[in-house]
DNA sequence: CGCGCGTGTTCTATATTCGAACACACCGTT
DNA sequence: AACGGTGTGTTCGAATATAGAACACGCGCG
């Protein structure tokens, strides 16, 4: 990851068109959209056509810009394979213990959730999207991750209860987390490491449960253990 | 959709790079993703410096090329609201119907499913993941979407027996197919319009059922209805 | 060794992009 | 009706960001 080269400026300021919508979740106009680029409007102008072209992006009725369903089809292609082996697994494990499972992977410091299947019975459980994003130091899946990394690679300056969790579940084996990303809910995870691939964990969530945390940790390692064996062969 | 002003080179090739990269489910090297391009190799290199700086793409271990985790945090900004609507519904379908039941959307001449959710023992688990996209000429889902749609814009040029279809499916409120996106399985779709929002679907995918397909269509239907007075209001 | 294939950098001409200015459509207000 | 405000879409010259050749280097292989 060399340095030296400039970026590219038209570039750029195309996926920030993307970024800007999706984080304004309602459609924005043209002038809404240069105006937070900070960029002419004729140059948001023909970005933006360029971006209908792709049809990454699409006009409502009344001519707004949204991002397109396209979009989907190209984030369908992130680690094609490590989703097609985990799927299966994930949904196995979230009907046997009755909890919504899911995949995160490391994304710079941040975690990032891949894919995530609620169990049959659900109990309208709205959290972990597909695509939901935070600090990789906050969450149970977040702290499986930072098992796999020295702390020098730890974004901020590591605080020393961090640490501390971190240790503890490099030892344990499953990391949990309690009330951090999303209120009241528990979450158990175990670190998913892959051969050439950026460190991992598959995790569940609960609110409260009959089942010790030990007994889940094992069944998210069994899964675990599956999915290694079917990618590093 | 005015046509005068000329789109931008640079950053539809930088687009172009992130079709090829979710088109070659597997890492590419720089200098097959500028051959694929059918750019100078240095132009490549900007390019996805400029990819690599937004996180929309990394390396792996060996240094090829692939989509970043990021893509899928972009995605999720995709029809938002409809989602956040949709996803409780299509959890309820397929845990009553025991189903895979997913949201599949317009999007130019394709389909694409932007949401689905499994049962226990899914049979069509490696099918239909979001982000799936084919012809809306072919599926139970784009069948229901062309009720929505004059034959005259509906992409090539109609076949008779699509027409039928389709006519039928308006008048009885739901289309279906059988063996056509995924062979042996059946679906069952119902149309859902939303106001200012392009035309959608949900729908169910099964082998053999003991249900009838009118049941299955009632319970879409119901769910379709809750969505629209929750958007539309 | 020579060769192919890969990455990463530097440089200049020029094609591409930038951004001001123009034209127009719509909507609520005075 | 005329007005200002806000939106879209287009044109065009200047200037800058980009394109693409050329160079340097590392590595595996017959």
């Amino acid at each position: 990851m060399p340095e030296g080269t400039p970026a590219s400026q038209t570039l750029s300021r195309g996926i920030r068109i993307l970024e800007v919508l999706a984080d304004a979740r309602t459609p924005l106009t043209i002038d809404e959209i240069a105006g937070r680029l900070d960029v002419h409007r004729s140059v948001a102008y023909r970005l933006l056509r360029t971006l209908e072209d792709h049809r990454l992006v699409g006009r409502d009725a009344s001519g707004a810009v949204t991002l397109g369903p396209r979009m989907a089809a190209l984030a369908a292609g992130v680690a094609h394979d490590l989703q097609a082996e985990a799927i299966p697994e994930l949904t196995a494990i979230a009907n046997e213990l009755g909890m919504t499972c899911f995949l995160g992977v490391l994304d710079g410091d941040d975690c990032i959730t891949l894919a995530s299947i609620e169990p049959r019975h659900a109990i309208a459980s709205v959290a972990q999207r597909p695509g939901a994003r935070h600090s990789v130091t906050v969450g149970a899946p977040g702290k499986a991750i930072l098992t796999q990394l020295p702390a020098s690679q730890w974004p901020g300056e590591p605080a020393a209860a961090l640490r501390a969790e971190v240790d503890q579940a490099r030892i344990r084996g499953y990391a949990t987390s309690h009330d951090e990303v999303i209120p009241t809910v528990q979450s158990v995870a175990v670190p998913l490491v892959l051969r050439g691939q950026r460190p991992a964990a598959i995790a569940v969530v609960h609110v409260a449960t009959a089942l010790d945390d030990v007994e889940i940790a094992d069944r998210l390692q069994r899964s675990a253990s599956a999915i290694r064996d079917a990618l590093d062969g």
